[in-house]
DNA sequence: TTTGCAAATGCAAGTGATTCTCATTTAGAT
DNA sequence: ATCTAAATGAGAATCACTTGCATTTGCAAA
């Protein structure tokens, strides 16, 4: 549960713009959203933010570790709530629909690699897309 | 080694700018190019490309199997020849120095991992971000 | 080998996502 | 209550890329 006092741990300001997107990311169903999309839901409830800033404090949230971004494919990036669990991402490219996963395996595997080619590891991403089968995928498009 | 007869099998037409794009990729030392690289490259050569022209001719190599195309963090697209070795990428946050790597180990548990999803697997994209030691990396800008 | 036309190109204007500038407002220490 | 650095809003600017359109060019057919 993130609240006002992690903002006050990364050194910022309690403002009304921070807690509202801290808020959204909190109590949305969708746990995974664009700048467009926050900025959206904010305006959509009566919240009277700026698209700018709405920007600004989602760089400070992931510089700070309250938030997470992924950059898709797709060209925008997605935030969620960094809840300290890292995982992966599969995503349907037919609707959209994301699942997250972990595996150990692949993560020592990667570490593994990362001290053959001498590098320390700092971060890694993984994305797998595909199509999700037709019953399971939640918001259908398929055919 | 790719040549004109690629670009005939994709059904594309032998033009200049296309022959020009393919032999920079096939000559250059570096093998991942952005648009904007492949554009300053080709001027600088003396070649008189138009950036448009670039981004529509990787575009279609991409589309037709002669390139393959990343999306680093970072926001613009990388772009490599497709010698049909899929693999990752392990990228220095230091110095942006780049190793290829594959591990048959990760890919058969993405596979596992798709199934496990009820996802068909179309693709996938690993990077691994760190910091490469000082004396193996080739382009030192650590400390 | 000329002709014809779809395909390819160049240029410039247009997009979409994100960042920056700068004048105004505010949180929160004193 | 006051003061100052930090935060915000509005809009212009930027960055990576795409598109529209007029012109040129492969290349297939005559």
């Amino acid at each position: 549960m993130h609240t006002s006092k992690d903002l006050q741990k990364a050194g910022l300001k309690i403002t009304l713009p921070r807690l509202k997107v801290l808020n959204l990311f909190e109590s949305s169903e969708n746990h995974h959203l664009s700048a467009e999309d926050v900025y959206k839901l904010l305006i959509a409830s009566g919240e009277d933010v700026s698209l700018a800033t709405v920007y600004r404090v989602l760089t400070q949230f992931e510089l700070s570790g309250i938030l997470v971004r992924h950059n898709f494919e797709g060209g925008k990036s997605v935030f969620e709530l960094n809840h300290g669990n890292h995982h992966d991402h599969i995503v349907c490219l037919q609707c959209g629909h994301l699942e997250e996963f972990f595996d150990s395996a692949i993560e020592a595997r990667q570490k593994k690699i990362a001290a053959e080619h001498g590098f320390t590891i700092h971060d890694h991403s993984l994305y797998i897309y595909g199509d999700c089968t037709k019953e399971s995928c939640p918001n259908k498009r398929h055919e």
